[in-house]
DNA sequence: ACTATTGGATACTGACACTATCCATTCTGG
DNA sequence: CCAGAATGGATAGTGTCAGTATCCAATAGT
């Protein structure tokens, strides 16, 4: 398959292809001249999956490059497989909160362990009290344990369905388990939302 | 308060405190001169808010300014409330998928009554199960209804939580709590499965 | 009176995700 | 076998977004 045929099947114009392609997110083709190169359904695949991250998983270039290499570079032990995964996700933390202190007080309280978490996702998590706060959104300490409580209660559900025969499959469905659910759970969040409040005052 | 003065409480330059009154997210000072305005704490609030939004809750200005919008002249009725919230921070959709056949589908597992939803939420559920199939990531059934159920379980008690006393009350939280709450969910969710895999494979 | 600051307008910047152009080769159809 | 289309690779240009910076005449404070 040449390059315009690529594109085509992937509904993308060939400058976009050849732009992922200099970007370091799409594999070389197999050279058959110094200008001819042969692509196959492993770039066509590829362009999907990063179409679908820079698009609904709202992903940019440089962190679906991240994305992307973790994937098919996983990390040979299973036992930071999250944290790298997290890791490769979360865009280097243009300026960490000074302390963690309403992170921790919340991480507490729930009784999960701050220690074995990646410091980038508890400092998300306090940017976001932060936000919370800075928006005059005071969120009750009950509220915030049961928002706690319902993410643990999908957490352990997923964690359950890792894949554990390879470490490839592992990263694959670990990174993008985190990357393209997010969308799909914030508008279920909203559609439920709208389900309740249609059911108490409709 | 003058200007420079309110910018160095919102820890912003005055440049970006006279954009946002030029883009409309910062209501104006009183004139007391053709050159010469009075801020007050309403600013400083309004900044605050402003940068929640546009910080953490990642919304960009054009939608920053729907949501203020929303805020400060909300609707009279509750009934749609959260349908106006939600269109408020929802971007035009670009491009409609073509049917909602997926979303329709899981909706109608859920036993979710989708004429009650607005078309734009439903619209962002068929792309972010789009966006999963892109990525060759197929979720069964079961665990997108244990999904979705477990954002009903938040959602239903949100519900019950929106402030019934006044409008402008009942709007501000609805559209915050939508907004500022997601990246707490998130991070939560990246903690859960943290914890959840530590306690699993640690 | 004189310097700093202000509101208001306009212009500029840098990052980002493409998109277009160029060019020397190579493929393809008649 | 040869003209015209397509290709890989490099480089340059585009549009959008979120600020920044500059300029100005008109105050403000000292």
């Amino acid at each position: 398959m040449r390059i315009s045929q690529l594109a085509e099947r992937a509904r993308l114009p060939v400058a976009t292809v050849k732009y992922y392609q200099r970007e370091g997110l799409l594999h070389e083709g197999v050279l058959t001249a110094p200008n001819q190169a042969h692509y196959d359904e492993s770039h066509l695949r590829r362009l999907e999956l990063i179409r679908a991250l820079v698009g609904p998983a709202g992903q940019s270039i440089a962190s679906t490059r991240r994305i992307l290499t973790a994937i098919s570079d996983p990390p040979t032990s299973e036992y930071d497989l999250l944290g790298i995964a997290h890791q490769a996700v979360t865009p280097a933390p243009e300026r960490m909160p000074a302390t963690f202190a309403r992170a921790e007080r919340l991480l507490g309280h729930l009784g999960w362990d701050v220690s074995r978490c990646a410091p980038a996702s508890v400092a998300a998590l306090e940017e976001a009290l932060l936000g919370l706060e800075a928006g005059g959104f005071f969120v009750e300490d009950e509220v915030l344990e049961r928002y706690g409580r319902a993410m643990m209660g999908v957490a352990v559900d997923e964690v359950d369905d890792v894949p554990t025969d390879s470490p490839e499959a592992a990263a694959r469905f670990v990174i993008l388990g985190t990357v393209l659910v997010e969308p799909l759970l914030l508008s279920l969040r909203r559609l439920a939302q709208q389900t309740a409040s249609a059911k108490r005052f409709g």
